[in-house]
RNA sequence: GGAGGCGUGGUGUAGAUGGCCUAACAUACGUGCCUGUCACGCACGAGAUCGCGGGUUCGACUCCCGUCGCCUCCGCCA
């Protein structure tokens, strides 16, 4: 039998007659000829067919998104998108596809979210979220590339935890086997170990659980989280340059192996990097900014959803906000040396989204144990955590980025649904 | 948790000052025609008691109330 070709991939395959499977992406009929449009993972092929010829049978009963696999010779032809044609010999139905509840093979996918989720094994092979998909997998391969050639080792915490990181109520519980369990919100805890353990730099790409009855375009119950975790940082300045230097990394990425999908979606993921470097606006600079240019005022505190829009606007796509204050930021976030009612600390916005949290975090063991119980925390429910700091911790700080929200933001998408292969938010918990 | 909006053939939409709705358009589906299409084209056909329940009215897809489902925004964050 001879191998199986690929409906991208027949440049070299002139002349030869090859093996093709996959989907009947759309059928034409004209008269005397008919074309197959073949779709595999690799793009979509013309095949023509006479309709009085062999095949006959099979092409008359043939029906869009069947499974099938068609042999023939390949040729160049210039009449084809992409240039390669297959004059079709044979045709075989793998498996037969039945009257589809909305079609799949429209330049935009036109059906609501919700029979789009319930019918997703068939709307995601529509061609625009593969490419989404297929970008998202890039920038997380981009991610893990960059960390380890940064002398990152990727590691692996649980998703089963006792305590909460963050504080707060957002937590799936769970019965661990009679006892009170947790999803983990985040890896937190456990990648600063990490680092004391003699890690020094890790990474980890896994799933995170929050617990909140939110109902946005951008709030997910489970959601990728990109970490980084990295000893002997001076300042969180340090971790906004590696991020940066990140993001060119998988926008060159994304531009070369993966340029067909951007095409597909006709987006530029740089399209949120300000050409001269993201800004660093402290907090307040950038409230003072919002309140000048657009006349918008803030109660005390976070930026509002329109704020952080407003800002990526002024910045020319992207801005790191920092010095957060003390009240603003978890117990573990290290004060500024400078001006101690500031943490080291930043969020990245991105696309008029947050897509990364990251900061310095307090590595002195007195210190840690203070802020815990200046927060009204009691250290004894941090054991561990806390515990790992008394032999030798060196200063340390990390980031978290949301991979959904940074696919979001590079492709210019306006729900996270979109960028989620299996959402889970309020309502959803099937497929 | 709060606010707003939407629900019309398989799908996506139009119709909304109540009567012209015997509910329209595109596409999908079925039948036939067409030698090179590019979301091919043409003709014909089938397909919807307008989410559900109640009310107002001579008359409701359209107005009112309730209910169910969904979407968007806000709070919070990645």
């Amino acid at each position: 039998m001879t191998e199986r070709a690929l409906a991208g991939r027949l440049a070299g395959l002139t002349g030869t007659e090859a093996r093709l499977q996959g989907w009947v992406h759309r059928i034409r009929r004209i008269g005397g000829v008919a074309f197959v449009l073949l779709r595999d993972r690799s793009g979509v092929v013309q095949t023509v067919f006479d309709p009085n010829g062999p095949a006959a049978a099979g092409l008359a009963a043939l029906n869009v998104e069947d499974a099938v696999e068609i042999k023939g010779v390949v040729r160049a032809e210039e009449r084809a998108q992409g240039g390669y044609e297959i004059a079709g010999k044979q045709l075989t139905v793998i498996a037969r596809a039945e009257v589809l509840p909305f079609e799949v093979n429209l330049p935009v996918l036109k059906v609501g979210q919700d029979l789009a989720l319930d019918n997703h094994p068939l709307s995601l092979r529509h061609l625009r979220n593969q490419a989404i998909f297929r970008l998202k997998a890039a920038i997380i391969a981009a991610f893990r590339d960059f960390s380890g050639a940064h002398g990152m080792v990727e590691v692996q915490t649980p998703k089963i935890v006792a305590t909460a990181t963050e504080g707060g109520a957002n937590l799936f519980p769970v019965d661990y086997l009679g006892r009170r369990a947790y999803l983990a919100q985040s890896p937190q805890f456990y990648k600063q170990l990490l680092v004391l353990a003699g890690f020094e730099r890790v990474f980890e790409v896994g799933p995170v659980y929050r617990a909140e009855p939110h109902n946005t375009s951008r709030h997910l119950n489970e959601f990728t989280s990109m970490d980084w975790e990295i000893g002997f940082i001076s300042t969180a300045s340090d971790l906004m340059d590696l991020e940066e230097e990140l993001l060119h990394t998988i926008v060159a990425r994304l531009r070369g192996n993966e340029a067909r999908h951007l095409e597909t979606l006709g987006v530029d993921p740089a399209a949120n990097l300000p050409a001269q470097g993201i800004p660093r606006v402290p907090l307040s600079e950038a409230r003072r900014l919002l309140a000048d240019r657009y006349g918008k005022e803030l109660p005390p505190g976070d930026l509002d959803p329109e704020g952080e829009r407003l800002l990526c606007e002024a910045t020319g796509g992207a801005a790191f906000v920092t010095d957060w204050p003390l009240a603003t930021r978890p117990a573990y976030a290290a004060p500024r040396e400078d001006r101690p009612e500031l943490t080291d600390s930043f969020d990245l916005l991105m696309g008029g989204i947050e897509v990364t949290t990251g900061g310095r975090r307090i590595h002195d063991y007195p210190k840690l144990r203070a802020s815990l119980e200046g927060r009204g925390l009691n250290p004894a429910s941090f054991g561990f955590y806390l515990d790992g700091f008394r032999y030798g911790a060196p200063p340390h700080g990390g980031l978290a980025i949301g991979a959904e929200r940074l696919t979001m933001a590079m492709l210019g998408l306006g729900n996270m649904r979109d960028a989620t292969l299996f959402p889970r938010d309020l309502e959803r918990l099937a497929p």
